[in-house]
DNA sequence: AAGACGGGGGG
DNA sequence: CCCCCAGTCTT
């Protein structure tokens, strides 16, 4: 039996019963895909329902402010999938009429849809025949037939690509993508892969020669950098003052507490003769330490924040030079915006509770 | 070709 | 601590 069918025969059995594969509706697996988009099932479900509820159609998601999307995808990481989701919709409506297009070549020009999202919607909504390449089908492959090319290099992107193509069942590309997606989120996992119990242990030629545990081949990137981030707590008149990044930035249009940044960690004196600093506040200036040192690790930065309430909001110099400015009516309304850090979030307690 | 971009879970 | 996840975009 072929590789296809003994795979889809697998999959009928063992294959997931996931909310977005019983649509055929372009926009419900465009929605769903994005938002997978390097994110876990798990934890990408509860926001896949949570937009469709509030978007049930591209052209109420064209509709929408950037400010409420940001909102509803607050956590989920990767941002500015949200930012392009919503030009996409625009372009939608603008370019097709409202009607979210199916062709391959179609979906691959909306922004944030890039190789593997345009096959998904082209194969689950009208059955085209484009595989899917995704971290899954990477691993199944380079086990399955023994190849040690790195994955993350141009050469094993197009290799992978054009094998992917040749092993499709074009009869079934809906199926077999899901199928092979399925294989490598349950079976062929990365860790502890259920090789003794597998389909294809007599063909798998990382099982025959035992590399399963080497492939797939990935070249490893840089390793994390360092920052240290000090956020000062201005309150005034059970006001709390808070910025927004602007555009350019990484977290564009997302809110935190006026802050600078500093090569390394320092001490309040060291923090107060800093350039930054003295041209935002006087420099009989009081900051008090509020809660500990934050550490929040990123996929590519460690961030290490500390918290300074600040003594006498009248020693800043000038509101309006440098920061976004942007005072938030009632600090219990802090949870309604769009924070940068979860931790921020967490330390609205903290500081209410000095408010007092 | 190489980096940047998040947050969560597993081993 | 490191790796991976229904990847894409920018430099």
């Amino acid at each position: 039996m072929s590789f296809a069918v003994t795979l889809m025969n697998w999959y009928r059995e063992k294959g997931r019963d996931l909310p977005w594969r019983t649509t055929h509706d372009a926009y419900t697996i465009w929605l769903s895909e994005i938002i997978l988009q390097q994110t876990r099932v798990e934890q990408g479900t509860p926001y896949f329902h949570r937009f469709l509820d509030a978007f049930p159609m591209v052209t109420k998601l064209a509709e929408a402010s950037e400010d409420e999307i940001l909102r509803l995808w607050q956590g989920l990481g990767y941002y500015s999938r949200a930012r392009n989701m919503h030009k996409a919709a625009k372009m939608v409506v603008e370019d097709f009429g409202g009607k979210f297009p199916r062709a391959y070549k179609d979906v691959i020009c909306l922004p944030g849809v890039g190789e593997y999202t345009a096959a998904a919607i082209a194969s689950f909504s009208s059955n085209e025949p484009r595989a899917v390449v995704d971290g899954n089908v990477y691993r199944v492959l380079a086990r399955y037939l023994g190849i040690s090319v790195p994955i993350n290099a141009t050469q094993g992107k197009k290799m992978f690509a054009e094998i992917a193509q040749e092993m499709l069942d074009k009869h079934n590309p809906a199926i077999y993508n899901q199928a092979i997606m399925d294989f490598g989120a349950l079976h062929c996992k990365p860790k502890n892969p259920l090789c003794e119990d597998c389909i294809f242990r007599m063909e798998c030629v990382a099982f025959q020669e035992k590399l399963v545990e080497k492939l797939p081949v990935k070249l490893k990137g840089k390793g994390s950098r360092n920052r240290y981030f000090h956020y000062f707590i201005v309150l005034e008149d059970e006001q709390i003052l808070m910025s927004k990044r602007g555009k350019g930035d990484v977290w564009t249009n997302l809110y935190e507490f006026p802050m600078i940044e500093t090569m390394e960690d320092m001490s309040i004196p060291d923090l107060m003769a800093q350039a930054d600093f003295v041209q935002y506040f006087e420099e009989d200036t009081a900051l008090e330490y509020v809660g500990k040192q934050v550490k929040h690790v990123l996929s590519h930065q460690n961030i290490y924040a500390r918290f300074y309430v600040v003594g006498d909001s009248g020693t800043l110099k000038n509101k309006k030079r440098g920061w976004n400015y942007y005072y938030c009516e009632k600090i219990d309304k802090l949870a309604k915006h769009k924070l940068i850090f979860s931790f921020l979030e967490k330390n609205v307690d903290l500081i209410a509770a000095k408010q007092l």
